[in-house]
DNA sequence: CTGAAAGCGCTAACAA
DNA sequence: TTGTTAGCGCTTTCAG
């Protein structure tokens, strides 16, 4: 059988709370016996249960991320930055996809719960607040990134989304566009909505006519994205440029361009949102508004570890600034550059 | 504080072991206790402790996945598969990201270890096997997924690579091609090796010449692949495609070919391997050998579940067959239709 | 500086 | 059908 801490004190010839003493490396205890100690866990491969330990003093060592799929870039992006600081801290980190469906949502949350994880790193929407909540109520240090619930007194570590949106209007409106598609996803979301509020203030801003803007949601995928922009722009040729909520989306606007016969970017212009690695490996190489993603990772997980260390600081929500990435999917709108010629 | 399960039992008016049987679903309870007991749960919202139930009843309910980056579609893809057969089968998964690094390697079995881990999927390679071997005298159950360890027996799921790499050829024969481009990242890799492997054979029963076959390696990022493409293409201007031991460097072959004044597929042919989700966001949209993730995800993860419970079944190798999934970066290689012709 | 002893919350025989 | 009891492997006062 695997050697305990009994097996190590009897070689030793000492008591287990000494060795306790030695693994966990409290002062009061002798340099020889240490010493002694120390190699006879080497002798005899003696690695000490972290459940055992949990057990008796109270932490686990584990940290969840709940977000809705890990297969998603922008996301496995997140949790890789989430890992890594988690791991830098001494904590493992469990994985749990959601697929923003609200009974696996809950399912979670009492999962963790039971493995009495010491914290959770909240990446997706909660949709049963109760349970949320409820969760809360164990005592167990919640931190959000990249989701606002604002009636919840939580550390938050976001993009500003409105930001985001406004600056990626701003660049289309300096290349003359006047008339956009928004390719968004799901409007349930705050983030979403933040960004197509930004948008839509900046051409509010530069006095355009209202309906230039049009809203396309419930794309859910890279196709879905194609067709619509395909349909769009058959049924109006003028429009001249997308902004997409996410770079998948973007990439199917590309897509969904060139299938109606335009070019990106010489007869449509297209910007794209998050910045994962994939924006670079679209042709062309898409123009898209970064957010920080690994910031935002060690961000949220050194939050989350300080408050598990008991570091009592009060909640606090920090917005990153998102950045706007220029590339090859955006350029001067040519069509406009003929009107005023009429 | 958290409710225990003396709580439960003092306020149902029964003993802990009594409680204990009901949590579990043990079957000799009586019915009248049990809905008493079970609503008493319900109401002091009692949720009992796992840590502690592993302490006893030896069983942690997580298992851990080593790779070597979740920000890498193909273990993103992955680990979301392992996680969702994980968990419908009651475990949670935490990942380790090693960078194919020999200490992280390392130091994340011993943690995983000290965490008893119920079990691990092993998608990275060992750099340093006494280290593995040393874990696996733990007895904590192993699988490998996409990595071959032939000196070792435990179950692995693999996908035929050296197939995988003819039927690149075989493609590409059947289109004309008859010099290529072998863009590969690590050779140290059994994978990467037998894919090759695979290209070459068949490039020889076409009684092809030995240095057609152009192999350049060390290639790390989209990047390098471009550049070595694009010098490639500039010191010799007849070879006319390129086989990518991924599907990024694939990606970096398109981009490199364009860069040296080649169109894909009209004058340039690539073939890629993995088919994540990238393969169909590219443009054009990559011809791969497509493995089967999700597949490779639920056996192995299936596999080391039954291992866990103890289903004693000597383990196995089980070995994929790669699919090649034909889109738009390969066609007729018009350059070698004309040979014939002078 | 070191050790004895009391748990942490639960499971698993074994009695009753 | 239910309860008693002995741990699981470790941490933590509190004496010595």
């Amino acid at each position: 059988m695997k050697p305990t801490i009994y097996d190590v004190a009897e070689r030793a010839g000492v008591s287990i709370a000494t060795v306790s003493k030695v693994i966990n490396d409290k002062a009061d205890v002798g340099q020889k016996t240490k010493k002694r100690i120390l190699k006879i866990i080497e002798e005899v491969g003696y690695h000490p249960s972290m459940v055992a330990s949990a057990l008796t003093g109270k932490h686990t060592h584990t940290i969840g991320l709940v977000i809705p799929d890990i297969a998603n870039p922008f996301f496995a992006e997140l949790a890789r930055s989430v890992e890594d600081t988690g791991h830098a801290n001494g904590y493992s980190v469990v994985i749990c996809n959601t697929d923003n469906d609200p009974e696996k949502e809950v399912q979670y949350l009492w999962w963790l719960n039971q493995k009495k994880v010491d914290g959770v790193v909240l990446g997706t929407g909660m949709h049963n607040m109760k349970a949320l909540k409820e969760f809360m109520e164990q005592n167990i240090p919640v931190v959000l990134v990249s989701r606002d619930i604002p009636t919840l007194s939580v550390s938050t570590v976001l993009v500003d989304d409105f930001r985001g949106g406004y600056v990626a209007a701003q660049h289309l409106l300096e290349l003359n566009h006047r008339k956009a598609l928004l390719l968004v996803g799901d409007l349930d979301n705050s983030s979403e909505q933040n960004r197509l509020k930004g948008f839509c203030a900046a051409f509010e801003e530069a006095e355009t006519d209202k309906d230039n803007i049009k809203i396309i949601e419930g794309l859910m995928t890279t196709q879905q994205a194609a067709q619509a922009v395909k349909d769009a722009l058959e049924k109006d040729s003028t429009v001249s440029s997308a902004f997409a909520l996410t770079d998948f989306l973007a990439i199917g606007g590309i897509q969904g361009a060139r299938e109606a016969g335009k070019n990106v970017p010489e007869h449509f212009s297209v910007v794209g949102f998050d910045d994962t690695f994939i924006a670079v490996l679209s042709y062309p190489p898409l123009t898209t508004i970064s957010q920080p993603i690994v910031e935002m990772g060690e961000i949220v997980t050194q939050t989350l570890v300080d408050q598990i260390k008991g570091k009592k600081q009060s909640s606090r929500t920090i917005i990153l600034t998102p950045d706007i990435k220029i590339r090859k999917t955006t350029a001067n709108n040519t069509m406009s550059m003929q009107e005023p010629a009429q």
